[in-house]
Order: C-alpha cells, then structure tokens, then sequence
RNA sequence: UGGCCCGUAGCUCAGGUGGUUAGAGCGCACGCCUGAUAAGCGUGAGGUCGGCAGUUCGAGUCUGCCCGGGCCAACCA
C-alpha cells in the first residue's frame, strides 16, 4: 500500500457528498409486491384509460386465440399469453390502439368428459341425463376454469378486457357460429358424406382415440382368396390375411405395394379334404409365400411366375362371396397403397372403406381411378349403430358383429361359413393381439361407417369457375405476412393437401349443426326465414334451443312439414367454433368497439398451424373470401433445460404458478423476451437463474440512476449544446438506441430489445459512463454546469429506459416509474416510447469518442498490471503518463480530461515525445505507450484523488480546490 | 413411417449473398474497490459451430446422409 491511502484521521466527507438516494430497494421482493401493482391497476382500470387515452390512434388488433377452459393454466399458455402482451403493450406504446380482448373455447369432448367422469362417480348414466341438462352442466364446468385462469392469467402482469372477455359458449357466440354454418349451407359448400370412425357397439357412441385403450384380444383369422377376373394371370386368385372376418361382406378393394415382390405359387401337393386344393394358384408376396402355405396345410408347392405392380394395377378380382345373397356382384380392383407391407399376412390387404382408415383414405384418392372403371365409388354402410348387420351385407341379416355386452356375435362365423361355401377361405386361425376398447366400458370397438358433414375443399362457390375454398385460402395464405416466415410454407402444404373439412361429431356439448335435411329427397333445406329464426333463438336461448322439445316445428313453422325433415343432431366440430371467433368478437363493433376486421395479427404456438390459423382461415375465406388476419407470429413450446419436452411422467414440468411464487412474474415475462420463440424454449433451473441475474442487473442499473436523480431538480436542466462531450455522447447512443429498440419491437424481436438494452446498460453505461461520472455527480459543486449536465442525461436515460422495459418487465417500470413520478394518475404504461430529438445524434462525436476509448483500454490495461503487483489498489492512486504517436488518437484526447475518463488522479499528455522501451502497450491500439507514475500529493479526503493542490485551500486544506468549492456552495446554501 | 422446423462457449443469444486467430451479455475463476455494498469495476479461462461425407483455393455458412430434439398427421385443444 502507498502512504497516500485513507488514513484513519481522514475526516468523512460523505455527508456532503450527493450520494445516491432512493427508497427503490436492491432486492425486488416481486412475489410479494407484484400483486399491490395489479390491483392498482385494477382501481384505477388501466385498460379503459389506455383505451381511452388511444382512442383516435390507429388500431392494432391481436385477436386472442381462445385456450380451452378445462384445467390450470400450464407454461405453454404463460408463454403465449406473455407473447400477446408483449406485442399489444409494444404496438400501444409505439402509438397504436392495441385492445387485447381475451377468450376461452368452452365447447368440445373433454369437457364432456369430465362432466361424465362426475356423473360416474355418482353412479349416474350420462344417457339418462335430458340433453340440456348435461350441456347446462358442460357450460358451467367451463365457466368455473374460465375464472379460474383468468385470475392465472392476471396475474402474469397480461393487460387485457378481462371484465369482458369472448367466450364460444356465449349465446351472442352461439348464434353467430350457427349463423357461420348457415351461410356454408346456404352457399351450397355443405355436403353429407361418411367416413369409418371408433364406434362402440356397447355404448352406441362414437369415441375418440383418446377414450380408447389397447388390450390384448383374441381375434379370428382368415386366409381368403380373390379369383382374378380380368387382367393378367387369369385362373389365379390374390390372397388376402385378415383379422376381421366380418369386414369381408365390406370388402370394396384389394390392396397391394409396389415395393414389394410377388408371384404366381401353385399348390402342387395337399390333403384331400384341405380347402387350398392342388392345382389351385394363389398370387402371394414372395416373402410370405412359405408362411401362407403352412397355414394352408399345404405340401407342396411351386412358383409358376412372378407378377409386376403394373400387372397387379390391371387386375381385376372378383368379390369372395360373389352371387352370395344375389349380392357382391360388384368388381373388387387392386390398389397400389403405401400402408402395405410384407411383413405379416401375405403381401395383400383386404380393404373395406366402411371399416378402416387406410381402407378409407385409399378409396378416397382412388376415386377417379375407380370412376374410370365403373366401380361405384360410394361407401355402404354395412354395419348398424347396434353391431348388426344393414341390408348393404347382403345374406347376414341377424348376424351380429358385438352385442350389448361388448361379446363376440355369430357375424365371423357366419362369415367363414359362407366363404367355405364359397371355395374362397384357404384357412382359419386366431390370433392374439393388441386391440382398441372403450375406455370406459373396456370392451372392443370397431371401425363404422358413419354419416358426416363436409366442407367442399374444391367445388366451385356460387357457381364461380375456380373458385373454390381451396384456392381461396391458397391466395389468403399468400397475402398474409408470417413470423416466422417459415409457417407460410407449413400453413399452404397443410392447405394444399388437406381432404374436405369434416365438420360433424357426434356429441353433446356444442353448437349444433343447425340444418334440416329432406327426408325424400335427402336436399339441405336452404331458407332464410328458417335461419333467422334458428339464429334469433340461440341470441335469445342460446343454443340449448335446437334441443327443447318442439324446436323443429319452432324453425320450420307453417311453410314445412316437420315429418318431411330429419333435423341434424350432431354438433359442430369445436375448431368450427374457434374458426369463427372472427365473426363474432372482431365484428361485434357493439361489443368491442376497439377492434378491427382482418385482425392484424394472430399469435400462437406452431401447432395451430393444424389448429386455429387453419380452421379460422378456412372459415373466413368460406364465409368472406379472404383471411381473417394479416399476418400470423408462431412460437414454439417449452421444452425441459436439457430440450426434452415436459411430461407429467418425466417430471420434468415448470409450472408458471411455482415461478411466480418463488421469482416473480416479472422473471418469467424477461425469460420469454430474452428467448427466441420462433423455435422450442428451454426452461431449467439453470436458466431461470441466468434470467434471475439479468434482471438484478438491469434492477440495479435502474436503481442507481434513481438514487441520483433524487439529486435532481427542474431549474438543473441543461441544454445538450451546453453539455460536455460525454453527455452528448450518450444522448447520442439514446437516439440510435431508440431507432434499434422501435425496430425491434415492430419486428416482435424481443430478445433484440433485451440484448440491445442489458448491453447498453451494462457496457456503456454501469461500466463506463456511471463509473466515470460518479465522480461528478457525487462531489461537484451545485452550480456546476457538468454535473447537472449529466443529470440531465441520466433523466433523458431514466425516462427512455422505464418506456422501453415496460413491455417487458410491467411490475418493476411501473415501480421504477412510480418512485420518480409518484401520483394516483401515473402509470409507466400510459406511456408512449419517448420522441428523441434527432439533432442530439452525432456520429463525428461517436468516431471520436471510439478513438478516447481505445487510448482509455491502453491505461486501464497498464493499471491492471500494477494492481496485480500490489502497486496500486485504487486506480486512483495512478498517474500515468501517455505517449500517443498516432495522430487522429492524439487528436481524438487533445481537449478532453483523459485522466476523468480513465478515473485516474491525473495523467500527463506527452505527445511528440518517443515512447520509451518497455512502455505498456496493446496490439489492438498500435501508437499509444503507457507508462506507470504514482499520483503525486495528498489524498483528497472528500473525492479520494491524489493531487499536488490538496493542501493550497485555506479553509479546506484536505480536500481538492474542486472540493474546496462545493462545500464552500453548500455552506452558503445553509447545508 | 411421412410433412415442416431446430441443433454455435455452463446459460441466453449474434454471426446479409461461403473468405483473415468464431463474437456479446450473463455465469464461473482470480483480482480491485468499499460513498450503487447480498452492489460496483477489471482481468482471465471456456467452443473439433450435433456427427460424417462431399462441392470449393476456402464452409459455422452450400449439398447429401446419419444422430439428437420438437410440432403436425385425433369425434384433443
């Protein structure tokens, strides 16, 4: 240590120092103090004064993509929801009218569900139950989680119309939903078509995949053989393997792959009484070939000739069971399906579209090919509601595939024996395997035909050539902007190639397809009148009303007769619901005066992709022709610390409530600005720590401009020509900053703002203009001129940066905010982003102080290396000497206090002179030699500088002349 | 299995049209300060840019394959 350190006589000076001074405490305490902020909000109705406030801007719409009100709320839902806040408090502050009207999809299966799940723990049925009962108990299930996650939702700091939020359940909702759905019928875009869908018999409901379990069952196996009757290797037969014997009667198709190899066997040797008999010639894979035989009990065998996939496709068979019953006439075709293997059965699969989903989705885009040779494309319907079979599985009348008590019937027996008959079963087996069953009722289901409602994809609308749903979304999708731009391309393959939209389930809890269909005929009715008085009812009733008794003869009234129409019970398939919020929150002017029609933006994670952006762009172009947004932002979902998604079973989840209660909203809010959301997020521990550092960083940078801004009164202002170069230096980097920081929130680049902001905060302001200045704005003089330049600079700063946060971090600007501007009407989010004066940039000011900064590295450089030597603690202790050979940085320094700027006591210039041997230097600043010199004098017992002059003041001979002046003011003052 | 997307230091992220020793902030280690103090300043150590192969004079950047991860492909939302 040097003799010229504190020494224990040296009087304290900081009394009449202007130290910082603030109540702003280090440590946030956010889980505690975030809920005072909200209810402040609360009382003094933010929204409404913001609304208010902007209510002659230009709007800016996020429409809010509902969630679904049935459970907490989990991180995916606080990272969409923050997302939205942070785009609508950002497009508010940056001079729009951002209304953000929250809603909840209230409609759909799971609600129903856990309505059930109540009812069977009461030992209740839920069939027993009046329609309207149970949908009374659907709506208010929904109704409790929507105040439950509402209040979740608040308390994420997410400003929003929460006193009036949209709900699909409402009957405003209602009603416009069924009115959506009448102008698809009306403009001839509806069709009834069927699709096989989980049926089970025992309940006689349809089931979604997730009500369904595997469990091992016992299946009968059939070897069943498909005569050739026309095309190639006529006399041979194609045979199929199949676990359903009762699909046979359904069989419309065979289906086979090119990629597998197959071939002409005959059966050279076999028992007598077999059923494959010698002579006869089966077309098998070859790999399958052996097996099939082995099962078929037959001993000998031969391969006569391989069979081409073009082979295959000219082939024509005929049904097993042809003639059976006067039936089955019909021509079977071979398909060419990617669904088919070889590695189990034999190379063909039996395909029944009544009773399959690969059976179904080959005949569906097989259609034309079936058209061109005179096979009927259309599906029967071979299997009743009961498990029976229809008059379309000619010869089985009475035959039963399951019966009420979820057991086998006779219909696989009937079916073998039939085809025994036949000639055309080859052999017989069972199999054990894993099998879908109900959920609830554990017994098996099966694959039915059933009746639906379609939505043309591409027939053409009101009669116009080529324009179809599909080439209006296609040109929708074109016309909006994507962020990422990635989801253009997702969002037009999913479009481009999606089959018609099935709009009908056969549930409960929704909005019912509001149509009326003739019985003779079986013609959609099409009639205003009828609509009107459908749509009025469910404004009125909600729609509860399509299920009271007497509602047909109520729509229909005297023009038609009720026993000529069969009214629709199914219900709306919920993303119809969703798909039109459009139509019922951004177009109710009366409800939401605040919101415009497109939405200017729609924001969701990237499986809407599937989901929202899909159904409502579907929805808007049927009903408007064009998307019901400009453009759409996606994110992606929250995965572990480590990338793995989050699973209840992992026990890897973070739930935002546990955030919440141990960081802070605010934590959460900065985590999702500082990720980047166009792809997955990662959240851990550890990076909810990292998040957690930030925060305190920014936190204390705050505080301390704070503290000196407690120094700061109006009359201190200083005009920035007045200022040094410093302050307009940072005035300076304020205004490029502010064209960096608008940019990036127009762009919905927040981790930009964040990057921007925590470095300039950090770099050039806590570790270089703060710690310079704390020199200033602690010990000069009241009068001086660069003391209350640089509080003026630090309000400039204060004021820029609550703006810019505040979108970010709501709670701490607010706090932040409200310490300087305290007042029952202040709030940092009525708050525009500042408007900086453009002649405050000055990039020669910038060049220059580049060149000061790296002579500035050189001496901080050389200082490092003595502190390492126990030379010097303080850098203050130094006084070192500059050679600078180069010119333009010999410039830059010449009328600056380059001994202010590198925080020494002094530094002496010595320009023109060599630099000597030995002298400190970076390769990165060729041209600047420092050389070590201790400062020289007393220590100034007030500012801590070492100079010459302490000593020479009379009245203060222990402090510096500088010093000496500020007390001498403040002893004039009365202080 | 298919469609789309992603993989740069411990963490969060930068790295237009391929071009010198791959950057920042935070964290970490070490040091300084003790008048922002459960704070502030400085110095330093960390990366075969998921892997392999190719195109090229040259690839984190282009191509192919592989590995790892995610979303979608539901009468879930």
């Amino acid at each position: 240590m040097t003799d010229t350190a504190a020494s224990a006589t040296e009087k304290d000076y900081s009394a009449t120092l202007f130290l910082p001074e603030t109540e702003f405490p280090m440590r946030a305490g956010l889980p505690d103090r975030e809920p005072i902020w909200l209810k402040r909000w609360q009382d003094m109705d933010i929204y409404e004064r913001q609304r208010e406030q902007a209510k002659d801007r230009p709007l800016f719409t996020l429409h809010d993509g509902p969630p679904y009100a049935n459970g907490n709320i989990h991180i995916g839902h606080a990272l969409n929801k923050t997302l939205k806040d942070l785009v609508s408090r950002s497009m508010q502050m940056l001079g729009h009218n951002a209304a953000y009207i929250p809603g909840w999809d209230c409609h759909g299966l799971p609600i129903e569900w856990k309505i059930e799940e109540q009812y069977r723990a009461k030992g209740k049925d839920k069939n027993e139950v009046p329609v309207v009962e149970f949908r009374q108990e659907c709506r208010s299930f929904a109704e409790s989680w929507v105040d439950i996650q509402r209040e979740e939702f608040k308390r994420l700091g997410i400003l929003g119309e929460w006193d009036n939020p949209y709900l699909t359940m409402s009957f405003d909702a209602e009603a416009q939903i069924a009115r959506e759905l009448m102008k698809v019928s009306m403009s001839g875009q509806l069709y009834r078509g069927s699709k096989p869908v989980m049926w089970s018999v025992v309940e006689r409901t349809a089931l979604a995949e997730a009500e369904i379990e595997y469990q091992d069952y016992e299946s009968d196996t059939i070897w069943v053989k498909f005569p050739v009757t026309k095309g190639p290797h006529l006399g041979a037969s194609v045979v199929i393997w199949t676990t359903t014997p009762w699909t046979i009667p359904a069989n419309r198709a065979v289906s086979f792959s090119s990629k597998v190899d197959y071939s002409v066997y005959e059966v050279t040797e076999a028992p007598a009484e077999n059923w494959a008999k010698t002579g006869e010639k089966y077309i098998l894979a070859d790999k399958l070939a052996a097996e099939v035989f082995a099962k078929a009990k037959v001993t000998g065998f031969e391969k006569r000739a391989t069979v081409s996939a073009d082979e295959l496709k000219a082939i024509t068979a005929a049904h097993p069971l042809r003639g059976f019953s006067g039936g089955y006439n019909f021509d079977v075709p071979l398909l060419d399906g990617e669904h088919v293997t070889d590695d189990a059965g034999t190379g063909f699969v039996h395909t029944a579209p009544s009773h399959g989903l690969d059976d179904f989705d080959i005949w569906m885009t097989s259609t034309r090919l079936l058209q061109d040779r005179g096979i009927d494309p259309s599906i029967p319907f071979p299997v009743g509601d009961d498990g029976f079979y229809t008059k379309e599985a000619p010869g089985f009348d009475g035959a039963r595939v399951i019966d009420d008590n979820g057991k086998k019937g006779d219909a696989n027996q009937r079916v073998i024996t039939a085809l025994a008959e036949h000639g055309n079963i080859i052999a017989r087996g069972r199999v054990k395997h894993q099998y879908p069953h109900s959920w609830r009722s554990k017994k098996p289901v099966i694959y039915r035909n059933t009746p639906q409602w379609f939505v043309y994809m591409d027939k053409a609308i009101e009669g116009a050539e080529g324009d179809t749903l599909r080439v209006r979304a296609l040109n929708a999708i074109d016309k909006t902007k994507f962020y990422p731009a990635a989801g253009q391309n997702r969002l037009r393959a999913m479009i481009a190639d999606r089959p018609d939209w099935v709009l009908s389930r056969q549930r409960a809890w929704g909005v019912p397809i509001t149509v009326f269909v003739h019985k003779e005929t079986s013609e959609i009715l099409r009639d205003e009148t009828v609509n009107h008085r459908i749509a009025q009812s469910f404004e009125e009733e909600g729609a509860d009303a399509w299920y009271k008794p007497g509602a047909a003869e109520r729509y229909l009234g005297s023009a038609y007769k009720v026993e000529d129409y069969e009214m629709v019970t199914d219900v709306l398939d919920v993303w119809f619901d969703s798909g039109s919020t459009h139509a019922f929150v951004l177009r109710n002017k009366q409800k939401w005066p605040h919101l415009k029609f497109p939405a200017s933006m729609y924001l969701e994670g990237s499986d809407q992709h599937r989901g929202w952006f899909h159904s409502s762009l579907l929805e808007s172009c049927a009903t408007n022709g064009y998307a019901p947004y400009d453009s759409v932002l996606t994110h992606g979902f929250t995965m572990d610390g480590e990338g793995k998604k989050m699973s209840k079973s992992l026990g890897n989840t973070v739930a935002p409530q546990d955030i919440i209660k141990q960081y802070g909203a605010d934590i959460l809010r900065l985590w999702v600005a500082s990720s980047d959301y166009s792809e997955d997020l990662r959240l851990g521990k550890e990076i909810i720590q990292t998040t957690v550092d930030a925060y305190r960083k920014l936190r204390n940078t705050l505080r301390w401009l704070l503290g000196n801004l407690a120094h700061f009164k109006a009359d201190d202002v200083v005009d920035f020509r007045d200022m040094p170069e410093l302050e307009r230096l940072m005035l300076h980097r304020l205004v490029q900053l502010d064209a960096g920081v608008r940019s990036a929130y127009k762009e919905y680049d927040y981790r930009k703002v964040v990057s921007l902001l925590s470095n300039f905060m950090n770099i050039e302001l806590s570790a270089f203009y703060f710690d310079i200045r704390k020199d200033t704005l602690y010990c000069d003089p009241i009068s001086s001129v660069k003391r209350r330049s640089a509080l003026t600079v630090l309000d400039h700063l204060f004021n820029a940066l609550t703006a810019w946060l505040a979108p970010i971090l709501v709670f701490t600007m607010e706090e932040c905010w409200l310490e300087r501007h305290p007042g029952e009407n202040e709030s940092v989010h009525l708050r525009l982003f500042p408007d900086l004066p453009a002649e405050w940039l000055d990039d020669g000011l910038e060049a220059k102080w580049d060149k000061i900064k790296a002579v500035r590295r050189v001496i901080t450089g050389e200082l490092e290396i003595r502190r390492r030597e126990k030379v010097i603690g303080s850098s203050l202790e130094a006084a070192p000497q500059v050679f600078i050979a180069d010119a333009a940085l010999a410039a830059a320094v010449a009328d600056i206090d380059l001994a202010e700027v590198a925080i020494t006591s002094s530094i002496s210039l010595a320009n023109g002179h060599a630099a000597p041997v030995g002298g400190f230097t970076l390769p990165e600043v060729p041209g600047v030699t420092v050389v070590f010199a201790a400062a020289e004098g007393q220590r100034c017992a007030r500012s801590w500088k070492i100079l010459p002059e302490v000593g020479t003041d009379a009245e203060y001979p222990d402090v510096t002349l500088r010093d000496a002046q500020a007390l001498r003011e403040r002893a004039a003052a009365g202080l």
